[in-house]
DNA sequence: TATCTCCTTACGGTTTCCCGTAATCGATCG
DNA sequence: CGATCGATTACGGGAAACCGTAAGGAGATA
């Protein structure tokens, strides 16, 4: 099993349940941090010390407080451990459920293990621990599900930036030119009109406010 | 300190952390059930033993899944709760931060504690526990803040209704149909078209997508 | 270069939404 | 009973969104 593991989570009460989970699993040499950066420093300064850690446990989301971060969210912190530590093993550990990004990256191989906070999660980290440290990769049943009904539209860059206007307030009419501003093409109304209607289209919504909702709901925006 | 506790809270990582705290402050009696149903259960047939808890420590939000349940939300919960058994504690223990039904509860004393769950949420339960046990009540400083900032607006039931038609896809001019058959009043499109503007005035939106998604992210609808 | 195709843009008619004003209803009070 | 005030509803003009169709443009191919 594994030796030496890092937990990035910024909730102390699950932080706590995964650190006795490993325990219980006879897994000892933990270190806990509840912030991104703090995680990164770990881990380099780990590797410096000639005993880098095998497995890195980490949320997706971490809340802004008082002590501003470099890093502010777990794919960008497992970007930056890869960076430093391409071998080290990773398991992610989300409350949402954000299919697109997770998906990336799984295929890219920057994650070897998917656990939603949900009801039987406790199980599924276990679960997550034996297989990833057999060299497979491991999803929860939950997420498993939720990826399978979610695949029916695939959120281009275009859409996403369509749809974070709309939630900012801008009107459809003035979107044109803010495309425009920032070099983003298609920039007609047509364009965007066009195209969301095929989102709504696609995720059965009517309306607008569904497809905000929808995207806000999933971490999109 | 309590002598006796139950926990209901559906994710099992919580609810091990919940448990391991109070075990850390002397509190051994403690039972934890992962479905609102089997809390009520455990309050009733404790009450008809003689031997009655002396404090609920429940979630809000609990997933749905395959086991149909009765009682669906901790809210719910707390209400039936205490319908058999008026003196009972409670503390709450949220992801989410629902200042306008919070409140309520808290006006009308069925709840005691309030513990959202973020950074330092491990902490905060410790400090929940030792408050209530003194007879006093306890929020924890998030959502102290959250409450603070949050109160620009004190959604009414209306107000609730039509953002959720919204969401669902409704449009504004059936609206004043749908109502009429709930009985809900007022019903008509002015009435409509008025309170949402008056929502988005007062919260800085000029769109409802940005109602619609902000009513979402804060859990009212 | 001509042609075909796909994507983008332009345009017009219809519906919905927005917003101000005026009429109606209902309860309270002198 | 009439007056008054607040809340609800009705209405109408103008703006935005919706939707189908047609025109324009860029790239690929022969």
């Amino acid at each position: 099993m594994f030796k030496k593991v890092l937990i990035a989570e910024d909730h102390e009460i699950a932080n706590i349940s995964v650190q006795k989970t490993l325990h219980d699993l006879g897994i000892h040499n933990t270190k806990y941090v509840y912030y991104c950066d703090h995680a990164l420093t770990w881990i380099k300064n780990a590797i410096r010390d000639g005993e880098p850690y095998d497995l890195l446990i980490t949320d997706i989301e971490f809340e802004d407080d008082d002590s501003p971060q470099e890093i502010k969210d777990g794919l960008s912190l497992i970007k930056a451990v890869k960076m430093v530590q391409p071998d080290i093993k990773v398991i992610v550990l989300t409350a949402k459920d954000r299919s697109a990004l997770i998906n990336e990256m799984f295929r890219e191989n920057q994650i070897d293990g998917l656990v939603r906070k949900a009801r039987r999660d406790g199980q599924h980290l276990r679960e997550a621990l034996q297989t990833v440290y057999q060299h497979r990769t491991y999803q929860s049943p939950d997420s498993k599900k939720f990826i399978q009904e979610q695949n029916s539209h695939e959120f281009t860059q275009f859409d996403l930036h369509i749809v974070k206007l709309l939630y900012e307030g801008i009107s459809q009419k003035e979107m044109p030119e803010y495309l425009q501003q920032r070099d983003i093409r298609p920039s007609s109304l047509s364009s965007i009109e066009k195209r969301l209607n095929l989102m709504k289209d696609v995720l059965g919504f009517t309306k607008n406010e569904q497809l905000v909702a929808h995207c806000k709901e999933l971490g999109f925006i």
